[in-house]
DNA sequence: ATGTGACTCTTAGTCCGTG
DNA sequence: CCACGGACTAAGAGTCACA
């Protein structure tokens, strides 16, 4: 895999901004949408600063508890 | 994160089958899919049979070697 | 309400091989 | 050409205290 230790790539950044947008549509706090997601709430704000590098597994648990499909969260992206 | 240790989730078996389906319809094996995406044979297969839970960066790089968007990844599943 | 660094534990992803 | 395993290193998951 290329991009060793780097974070912030692209992508990351993209994604972490459209979770927001998403996340913000709902009317929900970071805190909220973890408690939804039953995941923590530092790791929420991770994902939305584009410094994690989330799995298959997290995707479709951040899809669900927005109520899309994992291939809308890459609608504009 | 739920579901710890279990692997073959419903989703990742679906989206190996995916991967597969989209390989294939290139003509490609899985050692020349894996060198176009600097990835390992071995990853490649595993991703295939649904034992893999890829990073969001994989993703990025499945979907750039099968020249589609990650959207498109997750179409029909 | 959120950003952030640092931490432990587990997994992603590699490299060697076998049938 | 592919499924599958063992052993390994780098990176992700998940959490905390503090700003």
């Amino acid at each position: 895999m290329l991009n060793y230790g780097v974070k912030n790539t692209n992508l990351s950044i993209r994604f972490g901004l459209r979770i927001k947008e998403l996340r913000k549509s709902k009317g929900l706090s970071q805190e909220d949408f973890a408690d939804l997601c039953e995941l923590d709430r530092t790791y929420i704000s991770g994902i939305e600063r584009g410094k994690r590098n989330p799995s298959l597994n997290a995707l479709e648990i951040l899809a669900k508890a927005l109520n899309i499909s994992i291939g809308e969260l890459f609608s504009n992206l």
